[in-house]
DNA sequence: TACCCTACCAAACACTTGTTAGAAAACAGG
DNA sequence: CCTGTTTTCTAACAAGTGTTTGGTAGGGTA
């Protein structure tokens, strides 16, 4: 490998990695104001720097929501099939689901309550389209779970499926609008009674 | 009473019906494409009339969502109260309190999802300070109908309150979502789903 | 018919928005 | 110290924003 290969290597990470940390910020200041709410000069300010300059590192405003949401699904999705390939009956992937939600919700907060807030108003723009894909392999995945766990007896038989699916999805998420890391409880502590309740619900036995 | 002043009554009557009318098409779209992503005249557009023509029935965009907000929070209020004063135990408050909040989502959805989406942007602002009160208000509420019962034996005493109230608190707007007045469940049905999901949780038995 | 008031339109306003182009700084390697 | 490259700034643009002002159609009232 030539020198001159390894300068422009190292180049081309060093402005990934201030990508990334750009992205961070802007992914911060869209989930505290919302993304509509927000302007590129907000962005800018919280990262050090003119409004203008950002468009050196992206495209555009919308270009930043997209490399955010998709850099987050990609990252999930990851971490989602590793506990699918893992196997172990219903509860088990349930639990493995659930776990890996709220690490994705510990490791990008901000990340999450965009995918919640904007995604709905977003996915009519072709250009972000893998959040309808995403959304129908969700679906799949949580119906076919549910169904398997209600075959085999680790759920109820008894229940509406696609409201349990609703309700598990949204569930899933809801701790992002309040969950701070570095708080009374960790994100696997977290998830433990988040589990708890939807396995258990919460009536006295 | 003069005929003068059931006259000007008669007309007072009309305009605040207008007025209800248009907010009821503002909430919509509002809630469709987001409070700031959505133009005034894009709410005027499905009213039926220009931008400018809305001032004369309200001060600014901002006064409608005020106006939509605080009107669901007072309503929802006046249902919750009813059900607080009906007493009866932890369990069957609980029942009532969702199925009212589901019945709130099932008389005006885009209320519902317009204070789900916007009211954390809006909270800052003084002009919204009812919705932090509302906020503390929901919260005692729920805090104390949890630790009631679960001294009682209604509910299980061995989970972390703070988050079994946020669990609660969120869960309940969930269906806001997804939820469309007419289709294959009623209101009411869906708040018994979830209900039971709540209380018994999906584990088998 | 003449009047008036309500509800809307037409057109503009000041300002903010995302975005761009060129200049200047910061920084590297020789 | 020079030179080329990377990154940021300055300054502006065109489009879109919430909002205002004055006009006007139309229906009820005298």
């Amino acid at each position: 490998m030539s020198p001159r290969r390894r300068d422009t290597e190292g180049a081309a990470a060093a402005r990934a990695a201030r990508r990334t940390e750009l992205l961070g910020t802007a992914a911060e200041v869209f989930a505290e104001r919302g993304y509509a709410a927000t302007t590129v000069r907000e962005v800018a300010d919280a990262a050090g720097m003119l409004g203008g300059s950002l468009y050196y590192h992206f495209d555009s405003k919308e270009s930043m929501i997209d490399e955010i949401l998709s850099g987050f699904l990609t990252a999930l999705w990851r971490d989602y099939d590793a506990v699918l390939a893992r196997g172990g009956g219903a509860e088990r992937t349930l639990r493995g689901l659930v776990t890996a939600s709220f690490q994705a919700i510990d490791r990008d907060r901000a990340a999450v309550v965009l995918y919640q807030n904007e995604a709905k108003h977003l996915a009519p723009n072709p250009r972000f389209g893998y959040l309808a894909e995403s959304r129908a392999r969700f679906r799949d995945m949580w119906v076919g779970l549910l169904e398997q766990g209600s075959r085999d007896g680790s759920f109820r038989a008894d229940l509406d499926a696609p409201v349990v699916y609703r309700f598990i999805r949204d569930t899933v998420w809801l701790a992002a609008g309040w969950y701070r890391p570095g708080g009374r409880l960790g994100a696997d502590e977290v998830a433990q009674q988040y589990l708890a309740l939807v396995l258990e619900g919460i009536r006295g036995h």
